[in-house]
DNA sequence: AACTATTTATAAGA
DNA sequence: TTCTTATAAATAGTT
């Protein structure tokens, strides 16, 4: 359009075709830009040169985001509607198989019963039962682990109490501790025995009367800590 | 630029400006166009005039979705991956919501009970002693309908049965019919006793006696119309 | 990147 | 909307 006229096709030498690519690219725009000014509209450019170099123009106050969505908007298409259809399938099914679960629940739990026939029904009694009865003796399990668990700790309690009155009367008839045998002590120890783990725990350390060796004092200090 | 020069700034004669956008647009496609053919290059146009309309220019072989794809790999941004964040979010939900619901109902079938408590295992146990207790109810309301209904057809074909046995004594008592009372009507009438709800819906009709004046021949053809 | 002859775009009018 | 046309703007080729 200067100096010449030319063809509108391919400029083969590489340099030129870089040089009024940059000139017309500028050009085109510059045209944007008044035609968003001159017209109150809104203009979204983008190029990619040969050698794919990316070059953007976009009007003021707008964003490219914007346009891509008003652009989808106003032709009511979804460009990127594919990528998501597996993942919209996938949730479906998802939500579709939740609801069925939710359903085998209430039926379960005695709901919803309506549409089930009497072979249904009967199925569903039988594995009711059958898990009912699965539930009950797990349940008398652990109860009855819980109560084994129990008797030992109370096995345990009971020779620990043992032991420190087999202490006491040791003590009682040694003639180093014969203040200390007020019985008072003894009783005090005795209530302690429904007190369970907690005097468990503490009952390692008394349980080796070859400690005592340092001193009655100490030993009878201990004690206090189990309130 | 022509016929005088003028400011870069919105046109505020409505129908100049529409003019002018038309115009300058049509001027800015053909640029691009030319930019396109000339530099081998991709361009691609969208813009919105201030009354919403859409127009786009794309250089030929290829396509918008292209474009956006392009753009978004070159700048090496998803400017739509909060969207599919959003799903994937949901779609994880809905994942583990399955997975607690398939666990109560292993729970409930008498599976993994093992991280019960004891609590646990007696609420559940109440829960399936009750919800069993309403699905026999239900299994037995089923029954009992389904028996009741028995008894009405059976109930209603004996009554139908009766009838024609009323009626082909009465008819065989009737001279006229003298030559039709040999029996072998009566028993296969019988043989029919067990087709039940169709024998039910036709016995409307030899209910009335009374019709029998318009000619037996009619009641006698309508018969075995119920083979 | 700057220059400039020339082409092209277009504002205003019809 | 389209055509016309005087003129502004863009730009191809050159420096």
């Amino acid at each position: 359009m200067a100096r010449g006229k030319i063809q509108i096709k391919r400029i083969e030498n590489t340099t030129n075709r870089q040089v009024t690519y940059s000139k017309r690219r500028n050009g085109l725009f510059k045209k944007a830009n008044e035609l968003t000014v001159l017209c109150d509209a809104k203009v979204s450019i983008i190029m990619f040169s040969s050698t794919g170099k990316l070059h953007e123009y976009i009007s003021p106050s707008t964003s490219t985001k914007q346009f891509f969505d008003q652009y989808q908007m106003t032709l009511g298409l979804d460009l990127w509607s594919s990528h998501y259809e597996n993942m919209q399938d996938n949730l479906k099914k998802q939500k579709e198989v939740n609801r069925n679960l939710r359903k085998e629940i209430r039926q379960r739990m005695g709901d919803c019963l309506n549409d089930l026939s009497i072979q249904d029904l009967k199925l569903l009694e039988e594995e009711m039962d059958k898990a009912a009865k699965v539930v009950r003796e797990r349940k008398y399990k652990v109860i009855t682990n819980q109560i084994d668990t129990q008797r030992k700790k109370f096995n345990n309690e009971k020779e620990v109490h043992n032991r420190l009155i087999r202490d006491l009367e040791q003590r009682a008839e040694d003639p180093r501790y014969g203040l200390m045998d007020n019985g008072g002590e003894y009783e005090s120890v005795i209530g302690f025995s429904n007190l369970g783990p907690r005097m468990f725990a503490l009952s390692l350390h008394p349980t080796h009367p070859n400690n005592a060796h340092s001193g009655a004092t100490s030993d009878l200090t201990t004690y206090p800590l189990l309130f």
